[in-house]
DNA sequence: GGGCCATGACGACGATTGCCGATGTCGCAC
DNA sequence: GTGCGACATCGGCAATCGTCGTCATGGCCC
């Protein structure tokens, strides 16, 4: 590997004078600059980063610790980060978690050896430990997640409001029995969007019976599960309410397997707005989370928490939208 | 942040003591060694890997450079790839280069001045100059490509060997005038689907014509596209092999809005067996492709690589198979 | 001679590691 | 029993990795 001396000596000046022609860091005699220019070319060098990362202490790294990167949304989520910090000049250490606080933990510790800049963290639960010892020691934004603590900024997606917006939605199409399909109880999202969404019929006048509600995993096996036991002890329901697309997806295909018709029979709203959301028949109606504005706002509040690391801790929430496709119709 | 010094100060013992109790690089004292271990709990020291990569001249890290990671193929891919070099202390860094030759140039040099310790690529099409640049300078893994370098292991799906299978079940049973939707004539995959295909129903005596092929795009919307048009010039096909899953759902798609049942009208064979292969209505049999094994398979090639870097270049290639759901019938 | 300009020399940054010195142990010869 | 050298054990010093910022220096002009 050439280094920063092999240059030099090629141009004929010194390692301090290649550097700043490199970095712009003080004025340079052009022809001199030329010259050094003309030698870092011929011998193709390129800056060692380590080792300015380790005299300018940053890494112009930053650390994506989520879940899961074979889920979709994460996935997307992953490529809008990569995408928005590679533009600033920051490249991506990814790590998956599955939600397992031990993984997290040593993801953690490896990442803040490795001297991260900043840190992205989309954790599955809350795992107070984990941030209580690690996060305060490096610039970081939660996803979907809040934690009081200096250096801690977050991007949340406003769960309540966009169960609202699915509630008023179908309130407005005319129906009165809807059924809900919730995801696991545990999750900070789910009972958000049901929330809103009981709110919206609540407002309507509309009362949700508990054997209307079932819970399941967020999986599509879970939706299509659940859709049974809902047309079992709820019958009379004429559209559902799934608190995300893959468990609507589900839901479809039982619906489907019985006979009945989306949306002749029942309609049916998502959340999520996952790619394959128009993949399904008939193409999903949904909640849809604002992926691309996720991603972006994060790197965005991280980097600027860098350049002010002491600047008061931020919430940014962003609105999800409904997306409206085939799968609801006005009541009978 | 606390240094090696630091420790070494705290425990009464020089830095290079410090170094070999962590790194068992040479005997210490038990008791010394236990002060030392108790500086580091003390003082939260965790070493500086950056420090160290430079040292060393190794940064246990590799660079992942794909096209795009909310494709859930590749989604995937990294996450193995990422699991699997983890549990081998690899830390990824993630680059998605949407094919794009100039992107792919950029990140390859951010990743080389990361000094990172190898790569894995999955280019979306050929870009020799990339390569020849570049690509020699760090061991590096190729996904699903191929190139006559040293340093250069390659892992390959036998493609043709997928088609083959796809030819051969649509043919067992017992269809005869059969469509094909095929990828991009530009990948290197499609062509070779579609050249096992046609040999399998060559075997059995059976004659493509070309306007039972129509060509597409790999996505959903270009499937369904795709299939209107298939059905338009070859309206007597009883079975569709489409290059690839989101095609096939596509296809699907257009079938039922033109009230062709699959499989009693028309049997449906994907390719790629993507997680929501299932989600369709039927769910989608398929050739799958051994996305786990590529990415663990990847890794283990780099790893060994990196222990025996003038090993002579290896190429394994790793066979589909067949996924039989609920998308084909018997010809009627 | 003071001030300015362009550049060079040099010491961090934090860890690893080859080399050397200090100390302790043992065996052997007298 | 004593003295001495060979050898093993343990720990510290200092060089090193490649880059960058600070201080120093030499030349030049007014």
């Amino acid at each position: 590997m050439t280094t920063i001396a092999d240059v030099a000596r090629h141009a004929g000046v010194s390692v301090a004078t290649v550097s700043h022609v490199m970095n712009h860091t003080r004025h340079v005699e052009p022809e001199t600059a030329e010259r050094v220019r003309a030698a870092i070319t011929a011998l193709r060098y390129s800056p060692n980063s380590v080792a300015r990362s380790l005299r300018r202490g940053e890494t112009k790294t930053i650390g994506l610790l989520l879940p899961d990167n074979s889920n979709p949304f994460f996935a997307s989520v992953a490529r809008q980060i990569e995408d928005a910090g590679f533009v600033s000049g920051y490249t991506v250490i990814l790590c998956n978690s599955d939600g397992n606080a031990e993984k997290e933990e040593r993801y953690l510790s490896v990442l803040m050896a490795k001297q991260i800049d900043g840190l992205i963290f989309a954790g599955s639960s809350d795992h107070a430990r984990v941030f209580a010892r690690l996060l305060p020691s490096v610039p970081a934004v939660l996803l979907d997640r809040e934690i009081q603590s200096v250096n801690v900024d977050s991007v949340l997606v406003d769960h309540d409001h966009g169960g609202y917006l699915a509630g008023k939605y179908l309130v407005g199409l005319g129906h009165r029995t809807i059924g809900v399909i919730g995801g696991p109880r545990d999750s900070s999202s789910s009972p958000a969007r049901l929330r809103g969404f009981v709110r919206a019929l609540g407002e309507a006048g509309i009362e949700l019976p508990p054997s209307s509600i079932v819970d399941s995993d967020y999986h599509f096996a879970g939706g299509r599960l659940a859709m049974e036991q809902l047309m079992a002890q709820a019958p009379d329901i004429t559209a559902v309410f799934a608190c995300n697309d893959l468990m609507a997806m589900g839901a479809i295909t039982a619906l489907r397997s019985h006979g009945s018709r989306v949306p002749d029979d029942i309609s049916m709203v998502g959340f999520d707005d996952i790619p394959y959301a128009v993949t399904t028949w008939p193409p999903l109606t949904t909640i849809a989370q604002p992926v691309e504005k996720i991603g972006t706002r994060a790197v965005s509040l991280l980097l600027e928490r860098l350049g002010e690391p002491e600047a008061p801790s931020r919430r940014e929430v962003l609105a999800p939208v409904l997306i409206e496709r085939e799968s609801c119709a006005a009541r009978r």
